[in-house]
DNA sequence: TAACTAATACGCATAACAAATATAAGAGTC
DNA sequence: GACTCTTATATTTGTTATGCGTATTAGTTA
């Protein structure tokens, strides 16, 4: 591992230590009408048995978007995820080892490109997020796996709340909701994902309406097959 | 300087170094109906003649919010300023002498509040702000002093383009243009300081209507002086 | 009275909500 | 295979709410 820039350290370096600098990544999709992220078992001697975000140190010739990137690949196994940088939790003691920022991203997939990369893995979960509350203001949400309630890291609890609220912030004037879907899909499978992120119910029509004038579909023509009624027609995305 | 935690630093301190945390403030103000931020003369090695947002490292021992409270106090002379996290900024290369994170804040004050901070310093200086765009996307913006354009340091015009953005997206839905007007206002001033963030004109009564029916004004019963038309009446802020 | 700006009233366009209707497919029955 | 039932998509219609722009009125100074 090169370390290019060590020897040109000034002073500073040693008059003063440094905060350890880590990105998390809050990794999101859609599960049976549910937000649900991905979590990891920590093992180690500070949060064992609990869950937490997958994150690492940001290396020192390495930029944070790139270090978002690698934990995408290298800690969650997974590839093309739409992310975005979400919050920089600095608080002092955060971790109780040592003194770490963390710059926190979020990443959104749908959620069948979550199935591969999490087989045989028990270190890894993919928890549905329970969120108690509709307000802009946000407050603690619960992890739910397979075996109930899990424990969360840190403040992972706060990254994952700020990371609802921002995504509810950002769902009816920005495309992100569509990261969350699979190339083709039905105006239902659409409207599924942002009423599972808003936490509430959507009008059909409105909601069909104020999707397609925002001009971020595109008819395919196709239609939805193996259903025992009426078939929907399948859209894809269109960036402009 | 109490360094409590440098002995216990974990393997990684050395094995890994670490990148350098900055805070940088973008304060900002409405001043000749045009944004305007404050800048400070760089006049080390590096950035000789150019102008940089005001910012500091982050001790070891303090929260990042806490940096961007004492950066406030201490190089911008200020106090009681809205403060918000904006973004951070992670590139490899955005400083030449080390690598260098750092995470930027906006901070709003009414412009009055400008005058005595700046008295006597002419390494400080109140820069307008020139936007030549409309869209949601952004671009260079430039800051003009009193002899013209000022160059900027570092990746401070980009910060100061995040910060512009960031405003526009916001003002509308919540309260922050207030932080921006003394404590008695018109609705003229609101409107203003709308204007002057916005980059467009806005049609009055729409505006008033929006304003009133938002439930963020309270209304005094008094009346500006002064003035030789009609006197407008003055509003309070009302959270909530 | 003139000039200026604050504040309000009116009319129009747009969008949301709710209910009702038409449409397309599969499943079951005879 | 013809018919009906079921289901959810897709569309239509009418009502209500929201929001914007123009026009008008109100209030103060000179």
């Amino acid at each position: 591992m090169p370390q290019p820039i060590r020897n040109e350290l000034p002073r500073s370096e040693f008059g003063h230590p440094r905060p350890a600098v880590t990105v998390d990544l809050v990794l999101m999709s859609i599960v049976n009408g549910a937000p649900a992220i991905l979590l990891m078992r920590r093992d180690d001697d500070v949060g064992s048995g609990r869950w937490a975000l997958p994150g690492g140190f940001v290396n020192i010739d390495e930029a944070v978007d790139a270090t978002a990137e690698r934990i995408l690949r290298d800690k969650a196994n997974m590839s093309g995820a739409y992310i975005e940088q979400l919050f920089t939790f600095g608080c002092v003691n955060r971790d109780p080892r040592m003194r770490v920022i963390t710059v926190a991203y979020f990443g959104l997939l749908p959620p069948e490109r979550f199935a591969r990369p999490l087989q045989g893995k028990d270190d890894l979960e993919l928890a549905r997020v329970e969120v108690p509350w509709t307000s802009e203001f946000g407050g603690p949400v619960r992890a739910i796996g397979l075996n109930g309630e899990l424990a969360l890291a840190f403040d992972h609890a706060d990254i994952l709340a700020t990371a609802i609220l921002r995504l509810r912030g950002k769902l009816d004037y920005s495309p992100v909701g569509f990261a969350l879907l699979p190339e083709l899909f039905t105006l239902r499978q659409l409207q599924d994902v942002h009423e599972a992120i808003l936490g509430v119910k959507l009008n059909k029509p409105a909601f069909r309406r104020r999707m397609l004038d925002r001009g971020w579909l595109e008819a395919t023509g196709l239609r939805e097959t193996g259903s025992s009624y009426r078939p929907a027609e399948l859209f894809r995305y269109k960036s402009n």
